[in-house]
DNA sequence: CTGTTAGCGCCTTCAC
DNA sequence: GTGAAGGCGCTAACAG
């Protein structure tokens, strides 16, 4: 699989790391001491106007770069905020990163990123990083609560993206997943839908709690009876494992099934295999609504009707309350719900007729 | 699209951040010298038993946890690594970013992660981001050659990922790319296929330039004359915007092509749609073969043959070497290539048979 | 306006 | 075995 290849010109990662250059080189350069250099550079304070451009020019010949270590330590901020998500290999939270990343940098902070990959431990690991590294703040996507907690703690301002724990409240930024749901299930229930499953992947947070929330509210506002036999609570197996034949098994226990409710983009990869394993027609047979819009979905035929979530803009929206938070200092906390949209395509149609 | 949601259960987020606990009061609260704390806590040095277990429990206790500000300044290693990508909503650079995170955690250090958007002065703004924290190495996929420069102009170790600027022989981890381009286009010779379309992002750097390479290797060696109007350079535009006409127009010049070749996902996905769009099937009028295997690819029907990439395997390689590195010192520059592997599937098929 | 002084929190000699 | 002292690089007081 892989072989070494030809090393590189040479010599070049051998080079031992040169000694850094400090302000008091540059001071010493520019021939003044290491305050007013400080000063020049930094901005504040007074300095005359020819000093400060000599110390410019100083630390711009010597490549000057000045130690966040010691500002840190100093007393000012890190500019570090902590991203900790539980899973960068889905696209929901790659984009969430991107969104926070982008949001974070132009404000001129550093992102330490850290995957949790769903186990409490490390996330909690990772918490520990972050008050260890003195971040300003940290943004929490789905994990237990113990590295939520961890951090306040320490006092550390915490943003929860996409889920809210209850922890103290801190501050939080979710989709409504209630309404979603209830907006995709309803939409099944316009087309004529009464035999709708619903597949899930937790139901311990907020986050697929509410969407079963909003599925068995669409039922009971159409009048048509919840069942649970229809519900499947893979309960985060399926991201793992290949979801096993819990899903085979709830198809085959509801023969009588129209559409199916995938309450995520995990859930909805599963369900579109399987559909397409038993040779069933989308929307022919079965209708399909998924909860997250991924870019697969737009690339099969039919395209998948899909509840579209704006994961980027989640992600700088709960970047940007950080860094008000920051600014603000104490206050109330904040919770913003980003209302996502139902988008129809072709997966969703009339059911068919009964023979 | 947003609305102000409830506030949480209040007073939390204002809490003031606590005074951090230092050695300093562990050793106060276990009533002895802080350099002794130290030593206990760092496990260094000689130390009492019944001392060292009374400072633990202080520690914990009071839940300290060590400053790596200080502990940096101090000299050792900040145990940061910077991780420099292009685009993080794009699935082969999450994947990247998710094995470098996973291999690293695992080592105990931290990942900075910035997102360039392709831009030079953004990467570069990062790579100094990096030496101001004094990362102990980076990690640097496809961007210009200035953040490379810098990083070795300060003696930052370096690995590049999935190029090789060839700048200092800094290490590098890499696809084969005309291998892999190569395996791809011979698979659709042999079905028969001679007027074969490439499309490409960029050939500027390695990775595009050598799947053109490997594109007129197969042709070269199969008796196919190249024509240059067959292939398509989209310059990164292609990233940006819908790809405007050039796609459409490459197509109408070359009325004869049977198969395209398509050098990366984000190509792929644009030619997808495009023979989606003519109505062409696939792969009866145009077969289509990637170069990378993402999600969608297994999803469509047909599901795409594929040049299969080890991304999350790279990335985790390219940390390792990092770390063998910063371990070794100095030494040979190493070049380490990862074979794809051509994964044939539905999109291609025999040429149609000529009226 | 500029230089001197002190100390952020930790670790590492060096004496005891 | 343990404590005292010094300094990493920077900046905020304070003198001058």
């Amino acid at each position: 699989m892989a072989k070494q290849g030809a090393a590189g010109s040479g010599g070049g990662a051998s080079r031992r790391r040169r000694a850094r250059v400090t302000l008091h080189e540059v001071a010493q350069e520019a021939g003044t001491s290491r305050s007013t250099a400080s000063r020049a550079l930094g901005g504040h304070g007074y300095v005359a106007g020819h000093i400060k451009e000599r110390v410019r020019q100083a630390a711009d010949r010597l490549g000057y770069v000045p130690d966040v270590s010691a500002r840190t330590l100093k007393g000012r901020s890190s500019k570090v905020i902590g991203l900790l998500v539980s899973d960068l290999r889905n696209q929901f939270y790659a984009q969430l990163a991107a969104g926070v990343e982008q949001t974070l940098s132009d404000a001129g902070y550093q992102v330490v990123l850290v995957d949790d990959h769903g186990s409490e431990e490390r996330a909690a690991d990772g918490a520990r990083a972050f008050v260890a590294m003195r971040a300003d703040g940290v943004l929490l996507a789905p994990v237990g609560r113990t590295a939520t907690e961890l951090l306040a703690e320490h006092g550390t301002p915490v943003v929860e993206v996409d889920r809210r724990s209850g922890v103290r409240g801190c501050d939080a930024v979710a989709i409504d997943s209630e309404n979603g749901a209830r907006d995709a299930v309803e939409h099944l229930l316009g087309l004529g839908h009464r035999e709708i499953a619903a597949v899930v992947d937790e139901t311990e947070w907020a986050t697929g709690k509410d969407r079963v929330k909003g599925y068995r509210a669409a039922l009971r506002h159409a009048g048509v009876p919840y069942a649970r036999r229809r519900v499947l609570d893979l309960g985060l197996r399926g991201r793992d494992s290949a979801a096993g034949d819990e899903l085979p098994a709830l198809l085959d226990a509801n023969p009588g099934t129209t559409a199916v409710f995938a309450a995520n983009n995990v859930v909805a990869e599963l369900v579109w295999q399987e559909l397409n394993r038993r040779g069933l027609t989308v929307p022919g047979d079965c209708s399909v609504v998924s909860f997250d819009d991924e870019t697969w979905m737009r690339m099969v035929e039919p395209q998948l009707t899909a509840v579209r979530q704006p994961v980027f803009e989640m992600g700088s929206r709960a970047a940007a309350l950080l860094l008000e938070r920051l600014r603000r200092g104490g206050g109330r906390a904040e919770t913003l719900i980003l209302q996502p949209e139902l988008v129809v395509r072709g997966s969703t149609s009339r059911p068919p007729q009964r023979g």
